[in-house]
DNA sequence: GATGCTGGTGTAAACCTTTTCATAAATCAT
DNA sequence: ATGATTTATGAAAAGGTTTACACCAGCATC
């Protein structure tokens, strides 16, 4: 037993050729019905397991994806995260994870897995190419891609993410519909994710007729900090929103924790709301009003994605967009005028 | 430039052996120095990567680590998970990542990796040998495990983690310094975890020379709606403590929201105290004052840990114990008499 | 001048599969 | 009964490495 058994210690044991036993496994069609019963007795004596590696080599494939986070650590991420191994699992794949942290040496590191045949496909959380896979003409050949929450600037990689302009768009005219007029976007930024929310909230105003305040919209990081920051400069205007509508629930939270500093009364003084549905999200006072990200949904859909493009056939859209929903908690009111 | 290179093109285009080229790759020492120079040159030339299967074929080593965890969504594990990622992609190794709620199939089936040959080691978050690899003698051979967060009862496994009772001491002994002298502990439970973190608790309350109201351990799950539960039916008697322990934040978070509910004032009326640090503990209110738990540092320790394993290395101890550091917000008053 | 090392290289085996191709047996049509 | 087709199997190649072993030249030792 200290060897693990091979195909040829159940072949011998069977009495039939390796290549016997390896169809019986595989193809139990094309073997004959006994044949096939005293290889898998073989097998349940010897404790046969094949072997991953010779069999990858053979067949030039990994089973295996590749999946390249900025911060795993990040619950946004996280729960994404168990969406896609949920259904790499389901079909057989076993999935690899790379948090980058955004640097660009981790990233090109990472590529050493396809390079190497050691994934066989790739699935972006990052927002950008992996450093070293971008520009360059043959250096490593693009496995199948999918990129996932943050879609790829320049690329034409398909895309699996929440629909972001329509999700705010609902946010803030759930913030219309409650009589609130003056709304301010916290969040405005560089990034993908941050433009389409601003184009949400834009469409939502100029659809309901609003005139948008240029000193309402502000820049912000999505984090507690950009939210704390950001009211903090707000204040020292003249006037004020009657609603906050924010980037994601991060910022949101820095809005709630600033105001509530600030003396004011939540959801009396003013409204609030966030993106993402974060877990703390109903645990803040006042609980937040958000928009739900299906984290698990997008996972999952994108790995399901993925995996058919690794089956050769070309996916019928190169973009999936999931709807938000909204949840309705307790950091909006009704608008006193 | 259909195929990639192989190790014969490079032996090829720089006139030498392919021994030579392996041996140029992995022991520059045992080569001449003008040839590694060739060799290096057609490698750069060819654009030539090792082919992972290959050489793991060989060896028989695949440089995975296999990491079974319940919920990776849940921010405890995925904070361990970055530091055992960090602490592998150092050492050149790669995470394989199964997320098995406990189910007992998916477990089972994760075992094929490490008996197939696609992972070396295996780092268990879930507190039990996964299901099947349990009993038997020799189905699947035993790779080197090391057990993290939460130690495997029966078998005599690598554990590495915080040190619940002196961290829970030092908490219980925090609150009795501010005076408190009747503390319940609400976490009881069959877990490893819990029966550590009670110990704890009744280690500094003995120390203390006070005595413990038997009515104040509560049975609770280490959830928001346990920590609810285990108020709501401390309620329910005459007497009450001033200070409420929990098993963790998740629970105290649930005492928080219970006890406001009932028009508290925290901490004015009441201490509370968590247990990790969870992101959230600071968000709120009042802020909550916990022990935060190394995570990073526990993902990191227990990968080093079992790749020193890997090595053939005997570890020089079977635990390793990371202390908590007791973090002071504001859940946490002194004892009004 | 024979002997023994040493350092550098090449040959070929081994790792364990999957799969092509050939072969033999069995089935079918005529 | 013959030839054509199908079905079940085996032999062997291929996949790309690492490494044990053999070899050889150069050099020091006696």
């Amino acid at each position: 037993m200290a060897k693990p058994a091979t195909i040829e210690d159940v072949a011998s044991l069977a009495g039939v050729s390796i290549a016997t036993v390896s169809r019986a496994l595989n193809e139990p069609g094309k073997v004959a019905d006994t044949t096939r019963r005293k290889v898998i007795a073989a097998v349940a004596q010897t404790g046969y397991t094949t072997n991953a590696m010779a069999r990858n080599l053979r067949t030039r494939k990994s089973n295996m994806i590749l999946i390249l986070a900025p911060d795993v650590g990040d619950p946004n991420f996280s729960n994404i995260l168990v969406g896609l191994e949920t259904a790499a699992s389901k079909r057989g794949y076993g999935i690899l994870i790379g948090n980058t942290q955004n640097d660009p040496s981790r990233e090109t590191d990472y590529l050493r897995f396809i390079s190497s045949n050691q994934a066989d496909g790739l699935i972006l959380l990052t927002g950008h190419l992996p450093f070293g896979l971008a520009a360059q003409k043959p250096a490593v050949r693009l496995p199948p891609i999918v990129a996932v929450n943050e879609p790829l600037p320049d690329a034409d990689i398909p895309f699996v993410g929440v629909d972001n302009v329509e999700g705010v768009r609902t946010a803030a005219e759930h913030l219309i519909s409650q009589g609130h007029t003056r709304i301010a976007f916290l969040g405005r930024g560089a990034s993908a994710i941050a433009r389409m929310r601003e184009a949400g909230y834009r469409k939502a105003m100029e659809g309901a007729g609003l005139r948008i305040d240029p000193s309402f919209v502000l820049e912000c990081e999505g984090t507690t900090e950009g939210g704390r920051g950001a009211v903090e400069r707000m204040f020292v205007r003249d006037r004020l929103p009657s609603a906050f509508l924010c980037v994601n629930d991060a910022a949101a939270l820095g809005v709630i924790i600033s105001l509530s500093a600030r003396g004011y009364q939540l959801p009396r003084d003013f409204s609030v709301m966030g993106f993402d549905d974060i877990s703390y999200a109903s645990f803040v006072t006042p609980p937040l009003t958000t928009m739900k990200q299906p984290r698990h949904d997008i996972g999952a859909a994108s790995m399901d994605l993925l995996l058919t493009m690794l089956e050769g056939i070309e996916p019928r859209s190169r973009q999936v967009l999931l709807r938000a929903d909204l949840i309705l908690r307790n950091s909006v009111a009704m608008h006193r005028r």
